[in-house]
DNA sequence: CTGAAAGCGCTTACAG
DNA sequence: CTGAAAGCGCTTACAG
């Protein structure tokens, strides 16, 4: 009694083992491994297959990924490693892997601090778990390095950086330009740029592309114009704010900003301080959000397709996983202006 | 040659096993691991400690996660269940469970469809993972039962369930009657509501405290004037679109949403269709995500906690984990009542 | 304080 | 088509 009672305390968790069904069907465990992981083509009898089969429902078995991770060498397990999980933009991302990816694989967040990328240590912490694959958002060139991953490997919003891994990019430098040229256009002539702190090529890029833009067609962005804070509504608030006084006095009547987070914190300190917008000052930012069509005003944005870059980097990683070839070239995703009423208005 | 030459390329991708450093410091396998572990406390000598410390620098020595997830029979991945990652509401959630947590333990995200749980078969391949512990957030009983967690588990937001594990919840009831209070004392007495399709209990907890409230004080809020999409902007908007005429007609002049987002949806709707905000109709919501302040008009909102949320959650889940006792009788944070543009102005 | 050995649950050549 | 056996990398009683 006392061993059987103990054998049904050790159950009640559940856990029931590949012996334990081969027992009940009369086979072997490796007939088992087969059968639970499809690879029966050939190699086990349709009488078995059933066997198994039966044992495995009546048992409820369901094969132990630690056990099974153990023996392949590898885990089920994808990492995706952001810097950046607080912005909404990134819910969509995630949404869009998920689906790609499918139901055998199992999403793994590395969060970190807003804008900050993981640790060597915590990445090696992570790596140790032998993820089947990874996907890297909006990465830096020496985060890649330091990686130096085994794994299977897709960078999503990485420009420049397609000779590390395949990647999945956004051709964020269209967006910007066609913001420059859509301020020039409303008469536009001093302006200034609000970055993410982050150091992501992304930024980099965005930046880089406003500015050359702007400066091409007669706008002028002050090097002491551009500062940078955190994707946070309330830091680029306070930024903007300590800012203003002397974009003011400079004669400045836009502000592009890297995100449209940093665009809200714009618009929340200009409402505070009494700048109109857009008459006094014209706000745009990166991502379109949803929000941005129901902030006041409506936020000026590059459309960036965030689900899609998530679904095409889930697609681009499955094949990688399965060992099968990438179509060569990458994939770049468009992206376009939406104009709202942060920039709505004509000025001199 | 050959083999040398084998084992460099094997040496590549850099798995280096505990017998390597056990070999490289002259000790045991088990006594490497004693080191690694942090176990030495009078079982290890000073002089072994630090031979084997030194050989796990030299070589990069990491613990793999698999091997010893199989020897303990528990791994180091926490698991987070939500039926809405794609609400900017979880991000908060996330970052605070993360910040609590720390690095010793994995999040992995379980994300489903919006507003979905996972199916038993999803858990089922999640809890394969042998996870050291499972927080979900807003669920509905039926989930819970089916979950059957041999696994440390924590709530979130989770009331009424709190007989089935610890959990840490949000008055959201409390909340939803400030809400209540200040449309009946802003004049309103015909109101409806936008609820979440997700059926979970907080959602629950949220419509039935307003509509108790409400009714207790004068506002009429018709069964038919109650109606449910999912947690999405766009969805919302067309919801309300569909609904607002009869609304009108029976003069409707406040609605009640579920989540910001649905919130947003309304105001969206708005004005496309020319209502006026707040004059013609008041709106409100829960969560009072960053946008609320900056939406136009800014929306009016019951504030909670989020990333409280995650952080006490986070914390008995560790103590859990860790064999710790709980404090007795669950935690539950306070909710507050921001009053913002969206239903600024009285009515008759 | 130390190490040999068993065991965690599975998968995969291998021999038949 | 089938099963015995080795092995994945680690941890933990156990004996010394």
């Amino acid at each position: 009694m006392e061993s059987a009672e103990q054998k049904q305390q050790a159950g009640r968790p559940g856990r029931v083992t590949a012996a334990m069904v081969a027992a009940r069907a009369g086979v072997s465990t490796a007939t088992v491994s087969l059968v639970a992981n499809g690879k029966t083509a050939g190699r086990v009898s349709e009488d078995n297959i059933s066997r198994v089969r039966d044992a495995i429902t009546e048992l409820g078995y369901v094969v132990d990924g630690i056990g099974s991770s153990l023996a392949k060498g590898v885990s089920s397990i994808v990492i995706l490693v952001a810097p950046d999980i607080s912005n909404p933009f990134f819910a969509k991302v995630i949404a869009g892997v998920r689906e790609s990816l499918g139901p055998q694989y199992q999403l793994l967040l590395s969060v970190t601090e807003a804008g900050e990328f993981p640790e060597a240590d915590d990445v090696r912490r992570l790596m140790s778990l032998r993820p089947a694959g990874l996907l890297v958002d909006a990465p830096n060139a020496r985060f890649i390095e330091d990686l130096a991953s085994p794994s299977p490997l897709v960078l999503l919003d990485a420009p420049g950086l397609e000779s590390y891994a395949p990647s999945v990019n956004l051709d964020v430098a269209s967006g910007a330009r066609q913001l420059a040229a859509h301020l020039a256009a409303a008469g536009h002539r001093e302006a200034a740029y609000v970055d993410s702190v982050t150091g992501t090529e992304t930024f980099a890029v965005r930046r880089a592309a406003f500015l050359e833009e702007a400066a091409a067609r007669g706008i002028n962005v002050d090097p002491e114009r551009i500062i940078s804070t955190t994707i946070d509504v309330g830091t680029a608030a306070s930024a903007f704010a300590a800012a203003w006084p002397a974009w003011q006095r400079a004669g400045v009547t836009a502000v592009a900003c890297g995100t449209d987070t940093h665009g809200y914190g714009v618009l929340q300190e200009a409402r505070v301080a009494g700048v109109r917008i857009p008459d006094e000052l014209a706000v745009a930012g990166f991502d379109d959000l949803p929000y941005s069509a129901t902030s006041n005003p409506g936020l000026t944005s590059v459309h960036l397709p965030a689900t899609s870059l998530g679904q095409k980097a889930g697609e681009q990683l499955r094949r990688l996983m399965e060992g099968k070839a990438l179509k060569p070239g990458g994939v770049t995703l468009e992206t376009s202006l939406v104009v709202r009423g942060s920039t709505a208005a004509a000025q001199g």
